[in-house]
DNA sequence: TAGATTGTTAATCGATTAACAATC
DNA sequence: TAGATTGTTAATCGATTAACAATC
C-alpha cells in the first residue's frame, strides 16, 4: 500500500549519547568557572573531542550558535535539557536497598540534572521500613502497583546477579521503558526497553588490556 | 632517518572495549548455564551482537574457535584474561570512603574477575581508621608513599566533583595508570594515563531522549 | 574592518555485515 | 556423509574530519 513511510528518527544513538557529556561540561563552564560564552573548539578540547564533531552533532537539532562569538552557555544548556527531555524531573524506582542502593540514595547528584529517587525497593525483611535518606523502603511485592500508579518510567537494578532479569521482568512489566542496571549481567528486554549497564568490573577490565604498554 | 616504525598496535579500541562483555557472558554460561561449548551467534544472540562481529572480533587475537562445533567456553575465557592482562589480580586503591566508597569496598564482584580493592583513602578525619569490609581507611597523605611503595597501577575515585581532579592529579603523579572516576566530572589526565567514567545521570540522560517515542 | 567561529559539504576514515570456502 | 560453524574477504554502511563560505 505505499502509504506513511515510518517516522525515521535519524539521529544516531552515538550522537544522542555526547549531549549528556556537552550538558555536564556547559553546567560546569557556568557555574563552576563563571564562564557566559564558550565555542566548539574550547567544548571540544575540555571533552577530547574535536570542535567539527560538537557543532555536527548539534547541527541535528538547530542551529544554536552565533558565527565569530561561539555559543551562550545556559541557552545551549537549555535547548539540550529541551532535546533530551530534562525539563521536568522524571522520578525514578531504585530496586535493591544494599550498599550500592545506599549509596545511591544518598547520591546528591541527579537533583537539578533531571531526576528524582521517589521509590526504594527491596525484598529483605530486615531491609524493608528502614529510612534512606528520607525514603521508606517498600516492599517488592509493591512494586508493580506503585510503578503502575504512579506512571513510573525509570528504575535504577542494584540488586544481586541472581536476582536482577527476575527485577527487570518486573519492572518492565509495570510499564517502566527505561533502566539503568549496576548488576554484572546482561537483562533480556523486549524492543522499546532501554537498557544500560554499570559494571565497575568491565571498565576496569578494558584498561588492563593497556597496562604495561606505556 | 627512516628507522624502525614504531609498533602499530593495529586493535581499535571498540574492540577491546567489547571483549569484557564477551568474558562475562561466557562466565555466566559456563559456570550458571552449565554450558561447555558456545557458538558466535549463540552469544551474540545473549549480547545483542553480530554473529559476525563476535568472530572478527576474536580473530585479531587468533584462532579460538572449530569449525562446526564452536568454542570450548573455558578455553575463550581463559584466552579472554590472557589477551586482557587478567590472570593475576590487579591491586586497586580507592579514594573516597563516602556512601560510595563503601558501595565499592563492600562489592563482591571484583574478586575472580581480576582485581582487589587494596586500599581506601580519604582526608575525613571522622573516616580515617575505621574499618570497611576488612580495610582500613588510610589519611589521604600517605597515598603517594603507597602507591609508589606498592606499585599500584590502578585507581577508583569517588570523592565529590569538586575534589576529582585534585585526586586525579595526585594518582597520577603517583604512577597510577588507569583511572575509573564515579565524579561528575571531566578529568584533564597526560596521555598514556586510561580514564572512564561512571556517572548514573548522564546515563539516565542517555535513555529520556527515547521516552515518549514508543 | 579584521578576526573569529559557525553550520554544512564532501572526503576520509573506520566499523559492521554478508557471504563463503574451509573444515570439524 | 551432511550439517554446522569457523575465520576471512570484500562490500556496505556509518561516523569523523577537513575545509570553507557565510556572517557575527
Amino acid at each position: 500500500m505505499g502509504g506513511i513511510p515510518a517516522v525515521i528518527n535519524d539521529i544516531p544513538d552515538i550522537v544522542i549519547g555526547r549531549l549528556p557529556l556537552y550538558l555536564r561540561a556547559l553546567s560546569y563552564m557556568a557555574k563552576e568557572a563563571g564562564k557566559v560564552t564558550t565555542s566548539s573548539h574550547e567544548l571540544g578540547q575540555r571533552l577530547g573531542i574535536s570542535s567539527a564533531q560538537i557543532r555536527k552533532d548539534l547541527s541535528h537539532f538547530g542551529e544554536f550558535g552565533k558565527q565569530g562569538t561561539g555559543y551562550h552557555i545556559n541557552y545551549l544548556i537549555e535547548k539540550l535539557r529541551e532535546i533530551l527531555q530534562l525539563q521536568e524531573e522524571w522520578p525514578v524506582v531504585l530496586v535493591g536497598a544494599g550498599f550500592l542502593g545506599h549509596a545511591l540514595a544518598h547520591y546528591q547528584g541527579f537533583e537539578h540534572r533531571g531526576f528524582h529517587i521517589s521509590f526504594v525497593f527491596d525484598n529483605d525483611p530486615e531491609k524493608i521500613g528502614i529510612d534512606m535518606n528520607g525514603l521508606v523502603v517498600r516492599d517488592i511485592s509493591e512494586l508493580s502497583d506503585v510503578i503502575k500508579e504512579k506512571g513510573v518510567q525509570i528504575a535504577i537494578i542494584s540488586v544481586p546477579a541472581t536476582a536482577a532479569q527476575e527485577i527487570a521482568d518486573l519492572l518492565v512489566g509495570a510499564g517502566v521503558h527505561s533502566i539503568l542496571s549496576y548488576a554484572p549481567i546482561n537483562l533480556k528486554a523486549p524492543k522499546g526497553v532501554h537498557v544500560l549497564y554499570s559494571d565497575p568490573v568491565v571498565q576496569l577490565q578494558r584498561m588492563t588490556y593497556y597496562q604495561g604498554s606505556e
